[in-house]
DNA sequence: CGGAGTGATTTA
DNA sequence: TAAATCACTCCG
């Protein structure tokens, strides 16, 4: 049931365990805290705590201690190496947006999610909007020109969808967005899963947007420039 | 300029503190980093940051986050520095992009789109020579965005699904964004600060998401500035 | 689990 | 390159 299972770690000296648990509620939801324990039991929540009891026993520079692995390329600069690595870059990018999940302060989690690179961000000017305009018109702009030159509309939606006051739906316009939210019982995990699939839906989105408007930036600054 | 007072700033609405922190070790030591604090206490750790939270209430597109003071000759963000004429330009690359959407295989389509470099994209949806022999990449990959980001969560509780993002990519989906969150129990001290987080969450998203789509409805209906 | 403090990454 | 933003560690 729970990621709560003591894992031999190689990395470190025979009888080393590793545990990963995830935190469940507040702002760092989702989030996960890595521990060790010594053959003798004794647990370590840090590096540094760790480094301090092996001494010169063991050489953890290149040790991640979140991973549990011994990272070659020495200090966490392995990041930047993936960089450029179009599987790495994949990888990373499923991982980073299903980890990152921030439950709690939704609002600015889903809103900062939103705001799109720098590709996108240029962009807009290309399509004309004002200084007001958040990142989400741009969004908005490509959905509906999908919208208008080639995605059906299907029905409206579902019957839940009306009856919540919370609903914002404007069937005039080419985009609609409706929030349903039904909080009749609720349930503290329950919720998290559901925020987090969001962002996560968020993050895909924003993702996707920028890299192809980044090309695009590309495309129209090459040939203006 | 020194330690860590909190200092009125004068730039913001009354209330509102900021506060300079020297890094005193590390790579960075000597550093500073610069914080704001809203009256009621909420720390703020950038620009960004401080702008989604006060909207359009205030007007920071001259304000300086680390002095705390108004520049009126700094106007970096949102400002028209296109070149030609960027809205046709804008809109003949969107037409062109959209002809060619195709709603089958968007998982694939996205999951490559993310692979290639980005010098690799741009070549080959320009040249149209890429794997797909077609320049189609970059519109699937947004309206596989779309669509996922379209697909509503009912409430449904598939394992499949909320462990497979991937799940969501076929299905056709009008821009109608449903978020169903089913909520079963909570620990009564904690219903009110979910509740009052989902309503601060449905009123900016529906706002912003509203002012977003009027935005790109004038837009593509023909609007010319 | 929170969050101040610092590293890492992105932007200008 | 530095500055700004963001992410994460680490310890209470």
């Amino acid at each position: 049931m729970m990621e709560r299972r003591r894992t031999d770690c190689p990395a470190l000296p025979p009888g080393w365990k590793k545990e990963e648990v995830i935190r469940k509620s507040g702002l760092s939801a989702g989030k996960s805290d890595v521990y060790y324990y010594s053959p003798t039991g004794k647990k370590f929540r840090s590096k540094p705590q760790l480094s301090r009891y092996l001494g010169n026993t063991v050489d953890l520079a290149c040790f991640d201690f979140r991973t549990g692995k011994m990272m070659p390329g020495k200090l966490q600069k392995n990041k930047q190496r993936f960089k450029h690595d179009p599987l790495s870059l994949a990888k990373l990018f499923w991982e980073k947006r299903l980890k990152g999940l921030r439950s709690s302060d939704v609002t600015e989690q889903v809103l900062r999610t939103m705001r799109l690179p720098k590709g996108v961000q240029t962009l807009s000017f290309l399509a004309g909007i004002g200084p007001d305009s958040s990142d989400d018109t741009l969004l908005s702009a490509i959905a509906s020109a999908l919208h208008m030159s080639s995605v059906p509309i299907m029905g409206q939606t579902s019957g839940a969808a009306e009856k919540n006051p919370a609903i914002w739906l404007n069937t005039s316009q080419p985009l609609c967005k409706a929030f349903t939210i039904t909080d009749e019982h609720i349930r503290e995990q329950e919720i998290k899963v559901h925020k987090a699939r969001r962002s996560l839906e968020e993050a895909l989105m924003a993702d996707s947007l920028a890299r192809a408007a980044e090309n695009a930036r590309e495309l129209l600054e090459g040939k203006t420039t």
